[in-house]
DNA sequence: AATTATTATATGTATATACACTGTGCATAT
DNA sequence: ATATGCACAGTGTATATACATATAATAATT
C-alpha cells in the first residue's frame, strides 16, 4: 500500500526535487556544520567581503524578510559577525570560514553525486532551468 | 547593484525553481482558493476517494507529520471532512470539490505556461528528474 | 533646524518541510 | 488477562520561504 504517485505537475515535481536533492546535500555536507542553505549564504558572503541584508539577499535571490531570518540563524551559530556601525554590515568570522572550508569539497562530492544520479544532460537541464527561472519575479516587476 | 549571481549548485537551482515554479502556479490558481499544495493534497485524495494520513502522506510523497499539518490547513479551509470513527479518515467535502473544479483548469494553464517558458524539452527533464529523485530516500531505507 | 522623503531593517502572519520523540489504541502472544 | 509490540496520530523543534506592513535610520529639501 502507499505507492507514491508519479506526478505530471511540473511544480510537484520541482519541490520533491528541491526537498529531495536538500536532503541529500544536507546528509552529504554533514560534519561541516552547514545546510545546504547555510552553505550557499556563507559562500556568497565570501565572495562578497561584506555585505549590508539588501546587497546579500539580492545576491542569493531571496526575499529581504527572508534573509533577516536566515541570517539569524548562521548567526545563532556563530558563522557570521555583523560589523556594528553604519548600515549594519556582516562578514564571515573564523568559524564561518573554516566550516566552510571544510564543506567545499563536500559539496563538490554531492555536486558529483547529483551528475550521478540524473546524468550530465538532465543535471545541466537543472542549472538551465535554475536559471531561466530566476528571472521570472524580475519581469514580472518590469511588466508592472 | 545587486544582481542574482547564476549558481552553479545543482541544489540551490532546484530550491529557486521550486518557489518561482510555486509561486507562478499560485498566481495562476488564484481565484480557486487554492495553493498548489492545496491544489495536489485534493487532487490526490479525491482520486483515492478517502484516506488516512498515512496512506495520503504517501501517496503525495510526504512526511506524515508535515501530513498532519498540511491536512490543518485545508481543514480549516473547509476542503476536507473528517469521517471520524474507527481510523479518522478523511474525504472532500462540497467546497473542496468545487475549489477543485475551479482549480483544474487553471492549473492546466499553468502547466503549458511552464512548457511554454522552458521548452518542451525541458519540461520534459522536469518530470524525469522528479520521478528519479523521488526514490532516493525508499533506496536509502532499503540499503540499511 | 525641522520636515519630508528614501532606504534599510524587522515583525506579523501564512505556508511548507522533516526528524525525533510522544501518546494512544488495537492486536497478538504468552 | 496482562504484557509486549505494532500501527497510527500528534507535538516539539528547526529550517525555509514570502507578502504586507511597520519601524528605524539616514538623506534631502526647504
Amino acid at each position: 500500500m502507499g505507492e507514491l504517485y508519479k506526478s505530471k505537475c511540473y511544480c510537484t515535481n520541482l519541490r520533491r526535487s528541491a526537498n529531495a536533492v536538500s536532503a541529500l546535500y544536507d546528509s552529504e555536507l554533514e560534519g561541516s556544520g552547514l545546510t545546504v542553505g547555510q552553505y550557499y549564504l556563507l559562500i556568497n558572503l565570501r565572495r562578497l567581503g561584506s555585505a549590508n541584508i539588501t546587497h546579500w539577499a539580492d545576491t542569493v535571490g531571496l526575499e529581504r524578510s527572508t534573509m533577516v531570518r536566515n541570517i539569524r540563524v548562521v548567526e545563532s551559530h556563530g558563522f557570521v559577525e555583523q560589523t556594528e556601525g553604519r548600515g549594519k554590515t556582516y562578514t564571515l568570522s573564523d568559524k564561518g570560514n573554516s566550516a566552510l572550508d571544510k564543506a567545499i569539497p563536500k559539496w563538490e562530492k554531492a555536486q558529483s553525486r547529483i551528475v550521478e544520479l540524473l546524468g550530465r544532460e538532465d543535471a545541466e537541464a537543472v542549472i538551465r532551468i535554475g536559471w531561466t527561472l530566476q528571472n521570472l519575479k524580475a519581469e514580472d516587476e518590469t511588466v508592472l
